[in-house]
DNA sequence: CTTGACATTCACGTCAACGTCAAGGTTTAT
DNA sequence: ATAAACCTTGACGTTGACGTGAATGTCAAG
């Protein structure tokens, strides 16, 4: 029951593979690790191995990037979803407890500021005069 | 009735002023020139004469800034603000409109991806078990 | 008329988040 | 056993948003 083509389940991984699986280069994880972001095994010849949780880590980065934070606070941010649903607690100290609180709080004013100014371009883009090479239309 | 301090009023000023009243320096200013996000004019001896509406305006840029954004997006994005309540309707033919919108669908998407990570770091820290440099505090 | 606080234009330095080789070891296929 | 397709560790290049001078001009005050 092994042969019917490529198997998808829970097995670890190689850095080609979880690339592929991302969309991101090897360049990229590579990165993340040396960031903190990722920590990887490594097999008997030196080679990285991903357990399959990578994948959905890796998009959790990717989100988060894309959202405009850096890594330094990526790296005291995502171990707030390893346990989603887990058993492991990590330790939360005071002070990380404190860090996450201030990172919040920063992404509260990043909302704002996206919100308000998407918000304004949207309410310039309704309230614009559209292009119209003819100049007849009657708003219907 | 002019002699009661420094008047605030609608004059134009040069880029030290500005610089200490948006909080940026004045490094930052010319380089948002640079940029196409300001259009200083220029007084007889080469200086920079920058209207009050400019304060406002930096702060918008540093609001998008802050906000992820890059100042090529930012460039195509403030004229929006200009006229906000204005006369003036910039001409606006369908490519600016179809980058406009590109970007605010962008931006969308890192709202989305900061109000999730957000909550779930909130969720994280509602959840976590507090310091506790004594081990015994159950529940309460 | 010099000093000091402003302004100007280069122009190189920095930091983050990667891209892009280079020079090799390993595994797989033929 | 040799090529192709992986992997490894350096290490230098790039882009964006500025920092940080250097060398110079301008202007009000003493």
């Amino acid at each position: 029951m092994s042969t019917f083509g490529q198997w998808t389940g829970d097995r670890p991984v190689k850095i080609g593979e979880l690339a592929r699986r991302t969309g991101v280069t090897t360049r990229t994880l590579r990165y993340y690790e040396e960031q903190g972001l990722l920590h990887p095994e490594r097999e008997s010849n030196g080679y990285r191995s991903y357990p399959e949780s990578s994948v959905t880590r890796v998009e959790q980065v990717r989100d988060l990037l894309a959202a405009g934070l850096s890594t330094r606070v990526i790296r005291v941010v995502v171990p707030c979803f390893e346990g989603s649903g887990s058993q492991l607690r990590p330790q939360v100290d005071g002070e990380l407890a404190a860090n996450l609180a201030r990172e919040v709080e920063q992404m509260d004013a990043r909302i704002d500021a996206l919100t308000r100014n998407r918000d304004a371009v949207r309410r310039f883009l309704r309230g614009a005069t559209p292009p119209g090479p003819d100049r007849h239309s009657a708003s219907a």
